[in-house]
DNA sequence: TATTGTTATACTCTATAACTATA
DNA sequence: TATAGTTATAGAGTATAACAATA
């Protein structure tokens, strides 16, 4: 056990809550006002692993298959992603993302990177700071992957 | 405008994609399995905020009022927060969490904080690494209230 | 008139159960 | 029989429009 007063668990608890307060405000940040959490992570996902089955997209995302295939109609009616049946196994179906679904994932990644640079800019940080929040980025994504 | 050779600009995007990753792993840490992120969003500004008309609430949450109002009524209907009218202005409510809904929030905080604690001690991390994850959170709830 | 909150209605995301088609 | 995916149905969270009560 860990009591509060232990520095790890110190860090953990501040992490944790700068990690949420981070994320949330940067998640409202979105290229089509229209495109939902659930919609860009999927496409998130598509973009960054290319193409799933619905089985291991629905995986991916932790939602059920049933839960997949609905989201991915309505991606599709969108246009952001194709369904591509597979020649050699005709119960499965590949899904991909097409160019304007890309283009969305990129442009709110770019408004996103935006919004986190103008406000680095404006906490006017040492460079000491700045290289703080370097390290520690490459640390969270290590402590996130365990 | 930034070149993505800039330092600025690479920890920006270095922290937006960390935080989100994070923030995605510690969100599926549950006290309740009924919960959602939603409601549970509401509990903590309750609980950390104390009593907020129904505007208020919505407007914190960003949300509409009547999305906030029916959330209000589930949550309600579960114990967790009490409607209580104002003596002064008989047409506003006052919305508090019950002890039952803190402790909701509080058991869910103490899961997120001892997995990341779990984590973080699985990492490994030397205490150079652990003091820059300190600071970092420091940086990052400065820079996430901008 | 303006403000506060609710009710009515509709759409999306989620789930489980039941189904079809294929291996 | 087992697997991949879809359809049917239901509940929660979201929105907008319309409403009631109060200031």
């Amino acid at each position: 056990m860990t009591s509060p007063e232990d520095p790890l668990q110190r860090t953990a608890t501040d992490l944790r809550f700068a990690a949420f307060r981070l994320a949330r405000r940067l998640r409202s940040v979105r290229a089509v006002d229209a495109m939902s959490d659930a919609q860009l992570a999927v496409l998130a996902a598509l973009r960054m692993h290319g193409r799933h089955s619905i089985t291991a997209l629905a995986e991916r995302e932790r939602v059920t298959a049933p839960s997949m295939s609905t989201m991915l109609t309505g991606l599709e009616e969108q246009g952001y992603v194709v369904r591509i049946p597979d020649p050699d196994d005709r119960r499965r179906v590949h899904v991909e993302i097409t160019e304007v679904g890309a283009d969305v994932v990129a442009e709110t990644i770019r408004r996103r990177d935006e919004l986190m640079a103008a406000k680095i800019s404006a906490a006017e940080l040492t460079p000491h700071e700045l290289e703080v929040l370097r390290e520690a980025s490459a640390l969270m994504r290590r402590v996130a992957e365990l």
